[in-house]
DNA sequence: GCGACAG
DNA sequence: ATCTTGTCGC
């Protein structure tokens, strides 16, 4: 896919504006909705997908999908130009509108903090967490093999996310604040939305969702 | 120059 | 992310 000249270097500036933006800071109440979104692709289409849950119960409340043209190309660093869009445009049509929203990717756990899950917290105006099941920056060991167990993952002498163990023996994911919540109502929130799977549940319904319609077709989703 | 590199 | 069968483990 082809960008216009001067894109990539648009986009990382746009990066480093938007980042002196970002607040962490606990939560002051204990969200009562819950959303996950993700993304898949059909060609030059982003199929999304949300859906919120109550919040501890996580009972279904809703989903919502899109279908949005991608005009970026998959790039390390700037996959919120690519998939932010859709994510963006099928959280919006949310009911109720989450507290909280986990995405799938990283929140500060990013060369300029500003992963997916900032980017989209920051432009929403809601409290996002990011869900990676893999690292993009950061050094870290080895959390214990016990759901639950998390070991810090350290970027330029920083802590900016956690490598934490969703399910017992089962390759751990990496957890970072994105916009309005701080490391420790990420990890917390993501062990409370643990049922037995490696992703989170409302991120993982996200991406079942995401999956089935791309096999069924993009021609009948909404967006 | 070489290796790393969310989805 | 996506292309893809059988297969190992809980």
């Amino acid at each position: 896919m082809k960008l216009p000249p001067g894109s990539v270097a648009k986009a990382k500036t746009l990066q480093r504006r938007l980042r002196a933006r970002i607040v962490l800071a606990h939560l002051k109440e204990k969200p009562k909705f819950i959303a996950g979104a993700d993304a898949a692709f059909d060609g030059d289409f982003a199929l999304a997908a949300a859906c919120v849950f109550s919040f501890p119960a996580l009972e279904l409340l809703d989903i919502k999908t899109a279908c949005v043209k991608v005009k970026f190309p998959y790039i390390p660093g700037l996959l919120a130009f690519r998939e932010g869009p859709a994510v963006i445009n099928v959280v919006k049509k949310l009911r109720p509108k989450p507290d909280v929203l986990l995405i799938d990717g990283q929140g500060i756990a990013h060369p300029e903090r500003m992963g997916i899950a900032s980017h989209v917290g920051l432009l929403l105006g809601i409290p996002t967490i990011g869900c990676a099941k893999s690292r993009l920056v950061g050094e870290c060991g080895e959390p214990g093999k016990k759901a639950g167990s998390r070991v810090e993952l350290v970027y330029k002498g920083e802590t900016v996310g956690a490598v934490l163990r969703t399910k017992d023996n089962v390759r751990p994911m990496f957890i970072s604040p994105g916009h309005l919540v701080d490391m420790e109502d990420a990890v917390s929130i993501v062990l409370e939305c643990a049922r037995g799977f490696r992703m989170p549940e409302p991120t993982r319904q996200a991406d079942l969702i995401t999956k089935k319609m791309k096999r069924e077709g993009k021609q009948q989703c909404a967006g």
